[in-house]
DNA sequence: AAAATAATACCAACTGGTCGGTATTTTTAG
DNA sequence: CTAAAAATACCGACCAGTTGGTATTATTTT
């Protein structure tokens, strides 16, 4: 195997390691050694990859992030009225969740660092207001094109947002408990059916 | 002064200072020794009182949860229409974190410790199912009394509560930063509007 | 051989928690 | 009433274990 590639992998490697980890100890309670076992490397291997053991956890957020965004994007691109293309948002918010739910607690470490230390918190809080940013534009294009009532469009996505995560916290602390994904899913539809033109 | 009056005090100054800390390091990054400065105890005083670091934060925790039980049970006994004692309630829950945001990351903390061990979990979903049936019951009440729409009260109750949660967990990452809070506030007002009876 | 990658051994700092002992208040006994 | 005894509240040095990080050495790839 190249250089190049095989060092790649390494590095893969040591960020699902460190994921996995974090998800189960949190990020406090895990050991640069807890992730090297995991990932079937050493110590040096790890320092050699990574500055720090933040570094890593900055990675992951950043990729974290950008999956997010492409997820988005992906349904807004898959065309339709406004209300539709949030519809189809809710029943993926639902899907992302009850596939992955593996990931939640991380986040839940990502906010929790996030309300202590400035940078990290600057760099949730954009990408926070990045996506209210997101549905304004797009509840802005609804009401223009008619599928949507003529409602402030801030208020209305700063809604859309923090329903969303109030769902993504019950979801992480309850995952496999009840119906709550059912729930989270009429509960958006709901919502958005104010919204909706009559 | 007594002997019972001065422990008592003790263990007080104790909780205050661990809240401080906390929501200023974190659990994991406050040590005993730091929560023993603040008070100005010894770490032998400290062992007296509480058991375990962790002894600490639970007490913290209980004591949030009676605090925030109080708060809906007064708006409660204020009685009028059901729909009214709801806005009463977006009004507080702004209040509330406008006044006391201090006490916010603790919860961070909270559900972020709730997500990976079992019986903290099991202990905050038991809140979090509390609320849920307390607006459920609510909502069934309005319904009744015709302030509400004839809406389903377990999904109604789902969106409430999450709404909420998800309004504090950005005001948690943005304590002085914009007019979050008068845009929850909106945001719920008119997401009960919507189940007001027409 | 040279550069990149990984392994090993190690350290200084720090942690939660323990423990023998002390000061103060309350109870008991004479 | 008072002095001894006991219970309570507190102190701070200390321990065993753990941590993130480093310095050095070995192996692999080009």
């Amino acid at each position: 195997m190249s250089r190049q590639r095989r060092s790649e992998e390494t590095r893969i490697h040591i960020l699902r390691a460190a994921a996995e980890s974090i998800r189960e100890f949190g990020y406090d309670a895990t050991g640069v050694a807890e992730i090297c076992h995991r990932a079937g490397l050493s110590k040096g291997a790890f320092y050699y990859h990574f500055p720090s053991k933040l570094a890593v956890f900055l990675a992951l957020r950043d990729q974290w992030i950008a999956s997010l965004d492409a997820k988005l994007v992906e349904v807004r691109q898959g065309g339709g009225t406004i209300l539709s293309q949030l519809q189809r948002m809710a029943e993926m918010a639902a899907w992302v969740l009850r596939v992955s739910d593996d990931q939640l607690p991380i986040f839940l470490e990502f906010w929790n660092k996030a309300g202590r230390e400035p940078e990290f918190r600057q760099s949730v809080l954009v990408s926070f207001q990045r996506y209210k940013e997101f549905f304004r534009v797009m509840i802005e294009e609804g009401i223009k094109d008619g599928s949507l009532k003529n409602v402030d469009p801030r208020v209305t996505a700063h809604i859309v947002v923090s329903l969303a995560f109030g769902f993504f916290l019950q979801g992480l602390l309850d995952p496999k408990g009840m119906n709550w994904s059912e729930l989270s899913e009429k509960g958006m539809q709901t919502v958005l059916q104010s919204f909706a033109a009559s």
